[in-house]
DNA sequence: CCTATTAGCTAATACGTATGAGCAAACCGC
DNA sequence: GCGGTTTGCTCATACGTATTAGCTAATAGG
């Protein structure tokens, strides 16, 4: 058995299995319904592996003008919701042959991001909320991309239903009694995020509520923003006894200022969170949230990705993801106080 | 403005700057120091700017035999420690001029991800403890590689004191009048596991203390593991009173179940964590712990990395990386009963 | 048995870049 | 003003694969 100094090529393959290098080529990568005698491709196959054989997938792509790799270009990877939405669709992805190039938009800017992956000639690209707004269609010339949670874009979008998620949360806390009720959020934010706020703020119309607008916090959606909220809210002399908080991140912030502050929860605040982060089930008392599915929303872009490089053709599938109650412990009937 | 129909290449380059291809890629792509006169390089890169010119790296990558692209495996996207590893390992990479390629493991064998990777021609690949045990050096043929966490390996490595982590948290909880530890993490682990119940170990004998086998439990390194193990330490009958938990998933796992069996933490158990993630500060009471510095290890591992590309040379910097308590609110004195 | 067809392979080339060899002009010292 | 050096560029080619066109031998058709 010797040992390849070099990886080995199509052409020593070809000098190996003693047929020529289109030969092996027409074998190992080809229409497998190529039209080879069955003798000439076992032996090219025998000879590849004994061989060690690997393609090069710069050189195919060179010439094929595919690279058989997926950009995912997330606006955040310590935010669990997109890793979970990252590893639903590298699943499909990596299934399917492709590979996963990886991007946190933190770093640099997405369109930077997007420059890098186009000039590694990427198949496609996911582009996850955050990160989809500032991009034009120029900069990303022709190369087929999918966004995920942005459905104002001009692209194909997967989506989940934000502003069911939104309407499901304010009347969960209308049907728990409260009348007094605050969001928390950030000013501007994603297409999903805004949806998320007017879905709740319908709920709460539709019941004859409305909602101060000092009890309408802007804040980042983060951990820390969601405290500082709450802490601001706990503050007010009309304090609310319910709130919904834009994503996990924000409920568990605004969950642990209420415990800081000695408000015991849910006893007198209701806190509904959005997204189901694994996190969400980790806190105590466990986050009540909407549920919005992001493994499989990722699986669904990288599906529908795939399908438009291959297939040249856009399904569009515009239907929005259904989301869910899932009510834990951070959610009770309003405190009568009188 | 013209539409270019095609991506420009450095022939359209040259072609509209009125020099040759190779003018071209001098200019634009050669040593800095590359002796072109100033004009020509002026007109080129001003050529380049007016098409949207844009390297394809494929090709470029075919004849350097570089694509400027790391590959990094992780055993699995939802634990937090690991996304902390790949945000640090992500930015020092992009700085440099490298892409990411991410693997999750769980899918396909981190085998398998290697040789996507290999296919891909990745400058190098970084692999994450627990995707580097099954691998052997053939397997990865001479690509360059560095190892998180697995300073067992035959490869350059960086890792954390695991050893001193485990002896930090066993002097703490001594200190703090302990005398029946348990500890909590898998059978069968990384090198980082075992190390860190080494160290614990190590301390609790150089205290005169031992620890009992059955208060030695093992569990996967989740939050479900952690929460399982505690449960059992609860329903025995010399309970411990303290817990070293392998990983702050576990460690948060065990802080749930104590809260549910209605064990006060820390008054009736303190319980310590390792890793520091960012739910180790999420959750009420906040996780003590010991800190590893997972950003630092992944930008660190880009770095030697991308030296050993660069260099060829392997710094193979073995000098493990500091560790730090956290005390936090999981901790305190020993309760004396009697 | 001769021709039209097809099966099975190969020769040639393209993909877009980098790079060593080579060539013309400018420049230098004396 | 002449040999030698340097500057600034181009020619030719290689990287490893896919693919079109074409060639030979076998096969079918009559």
């Amino acid at each position: 058995m010797s040992k390849p100094r070099r990886r080995a090529t199509t052409h020593d393959v070809a000098a190996e299995a003693g047929v020529s290098q289109p030969t092996v080529s027409l074998v190992l990568s080809g229409n497998p319904r190529a039209r080879v005698a069955a003798a000439t491709r076992r032996r090219v196959i025998e000879a590849a592996s004994r061989l060690g054989y690997q393609p090069n997938m710069l050189a195919r792509g060179l010439v094929t003008r595919r690279s058989y790799a997926l950009g995912v270009v997330v606006p955040d990877l310590d935010n669990p919701f997109f890793t979970e939405v990252v590893s639903g669709a590298q699943r499909v992805a990596v299934d399917a042959g492709y590979a996963v190039l990886l991007c946190d938009a933190r770093g640099a800017s997405a369109a930077d991001h997007v420059t890098a992956l186009r000039g590694r000639l990427v198949d496609g690209i996911i582009l996850d909320a955050g990160s989809a707004g500032i991009l034009s269609l120029q900069s990303v010339g022709d190369t087929n991309v999918v966004v995920v949670d942005e459905p104002a874009s001009s692209w194909p979008t997967v989506a989940s239903d934000a502003r069911e998620a939104g309407r499901i949360a304010g009347r969960l806390l209308i049907e728990l009694g409260h009348r007094t009720i605050a969001f928390l959020g950030p000013a501007i934010g994603t297409h999903t995020f805004r949806m998320r706020e007017r879905g709740f703020v319908e709920a709460l119309r539709e019941a004859g509520l409305t909602i101060d607008s000092h009890h309408l916090r802007r804040v980042p959606a983060s951990v820390a923003g969601g405290a500082r909220g709450m802490q601001a809210l706990l503050s007010m002399e009309d304090a609310p006894t319910a709130c919904f908080c834009v994503n996990d991140l924000v409920g568990i912030g605004a969950l642990k200022a209420c415990l800081s502050a000695g408000v015991p929860v849910p006893e007198r605040m209701s806190i509904v969170g959005c997204d189901d982060i694994e996190m969400a089930r980790i806190v105590t008392p466990e986050l009540t949230t909407v549920r919005i599915p992001a493994r499989e929303m990722g699986a669904r872009a990288a599906r529908l990705l795939i399908s438009q490089i291959e297939q040249d053709s856009a399904p569009r599938s515009d239907r929005l993801l259904p989301v869910k109650l899932i009510e834990r412990q951070t959610t009770a009937h309003a405190f009568t106080d009188a």
